[in-house]
DNA sequence: CCGATAACTTGACTTAGTCAAGTAAATGAT
DNA sequence: ATCATTTACTTGACTAAGTCAAGTTATCGG
């Protein structure tokens, strides 16, 4: 019997995938937990659990409700008769479908969640409260990734955004540059100290008006930068333009070179350079896509490596 | 009425709690949906859970395992009577306590269990699997982090591991420095840059004889790094001395002064210096115990602030 | 316009879990 | 040593919570 998968793709490793269920019964008991704290009202998990969507969303409808709660139609339509009697909830056929309602909680209802909701509110905030602030934002920032991570819808809304640099990219983009290389092409730590001088130049001598870096920021992280940096009056070089595997296919790498040309235009300067290394292609499509003509190219030997580097060259 | 909390510390923001009730919220639905993939079983869930722990956990007693999975004990004692009906567990009364028993699964125990597991592991491996390489090392990363820092007792085995410099660390080292004293300090990008230069510069000239580097790490992330430069034959500069503000008490500070001098004694040089600023109150306290003296200050205007320097040396 | 499907609703049922009372052993304070 | 209290488990009586299947009405696709 074959597997079918493609042979390159390896299935998860058993570490991870015990890792994760570890991460599942812990989290079940701590939903347990959490739960339990709530069954002193008159409602049951249930009936709380849809009392917050209806709370938080509008416009639902019965299959609404019972798709995302994972809940059985039958069960969820008695549930929904008796908010419905208890004046909790009111149903307004829809226009388009006679057979369907939108829900919608009446002033009641939400005075009958509020104390619900404050509990719940309470308790996690309890849980929160136990640890130091940047512990709290730790926790909610990798919770934040599991659930991007697990939920195929919750795609970002801004795929990405530029903004200037500050503390902390430098150190962020080095180390980040310095392990992709290494284990993409394996390069030696001195390409990370590479970067690190050439980061440390940068701001060391930055002249706001004749030089500038961008960074690509998505979900709050880094996903991508480029550097502009003045050679002469007349020339202006790209430099470290970098973006996350994670984010590619997203025109971030092609975007962070667009600035770079704008910028350079701006400013008056005659011709960007730049110099990369020909196994870079991804990079060197990005280029030549933006007007760059290769002009020259030499074999060196760097970073524990033969490689080849290109000069590329844009008149403006 | 007043609220009873130390006035320095702000109750959770409610962005983080909301951030972590959804979180909640959809992995509820989550485990609910890897649940139901096992209901078509023999057993029901909790059935199954009970059987994880047995599987995996030795010398279990009714207590034991009431307690962590939060069950009746009522309820928890019918389902061990029925699971021993069907030969699938053992109970070894205690020689300390007779009221209690140590609870074991049989091998038709274990065999029974086993297409549970699989069937739970490949579903679990089916979700990772969706998910490149790159993205299932984070997943799995924040739900240790999560898992970590929810729960109290979960504190790690080895409190911090030393080793040596890898890819990666330079970046990370200067990213957390240049943070660290823009937060605590107020330093401006200025110091992040001072911080890849040093370390850009001790890679490129780095001498494995006479220099080192050593990384503390904890969990599988850097919480703390010191090296050792040579400035001359006699003269070793201790630089970059710092510990994470999450691993502080440890003892992983005064453990890299330590590796340092030690190495510095092992290489037959005469002197450890270094260089520090006098508010950095902590570190000083440290080299102080491990036997430095303050040899000379003198304030200087650097990283947008007026400081106080300080020369500290050890004889060795 | 008609067969298939979707959105509920209702009735009949079960199971998973709760609660309280009871027993035997262990613990702790005299 | 002893006796009240607590702990570990058991048992009986109960029900909330959820499932399943069959039915009704409306919509959809050809």
């Amino acid at each position: 019997m074959t597997i079918h998968r493609p042979p390159d793709k390896a299935a998860p490793s058993k570490d991870l995938v015990d890792a994760m269920r570890a991460f599942n019964r812990f989290y079940t008991r701590q939903i347990g937990l959490l739960d339990e704290g709530l069954l002193k009202s008159a409602f049951s998990l249930t009936e709380a659990r849809v009392l917050y969507e209806l709370a938080h969303r509008d416009g639902l409808t019965a299959t609404d409700l019972g798709r995302d709660l994972g809940l059985d139609a039958g069960y969820l339509s008695r549930l929904l008769k008796k908010f419905e009697r208890l004046h909790l909830i009111s149903r307004a056929p829809l226009v388009s479908d006679a057979r369907q309602a939108s829900i919608a909680l009446t002033p009641a209802g939400r005075n009958a969640f509020a104390p619900l909701d404050k509990d719940s509110h309470d308790q996690v905030a309890g849980l929160l409260d136990r640890l130091p602030a940047s512990e709290q934002d730790r926790l909610v920032k990798s919770m934040r990734t599991v659930q991007r991570l697990l939920d195929d819808s919750a795609e970002p809304k801004v795929p990405y955004l530029l903004r200037p640099l500050q503390v902390g990219d430098i150190g962020w983009i080095i180390r980040r540059q310095g392990l992709l290389y290494a284990q993409d092409y394996g390069w030696d730590e001195t390409y990370e100290a590479l970067v690190a001088e050439i980061l440390a130049n940068f701001v060391k001598s930055f002249d706001p008006k004749w030089e500038r870096g961008w960074i690509a920021e998505r979900e709050g992280e880094v996903v991508g930068s480029v550097f502009v940096v003045r050679k002469s009056d007349q020339v202006a070089k790209l430099r470290l333009l970098y973006v996350e595997p994670s984010a590619r296919g997203l025109g971030i790498g092609k975007r962070l070179v667009e600035e770079c040309v704008g910028f350079a235009r701006a400013r008056g300067y005659k011709t960007l350079t730049l110099w990369t290394n020909d196994i870079l292609t991804a990079a060197r499509h990005i280029y030549q896509t933006a007007g760059f003509k290769l002009t020259g190219e030499e074999p060196h030997h760097s970073f524990g490596k033969d490689l080849v580097g290109q000069n590329w060259d844009l008149e403006l």
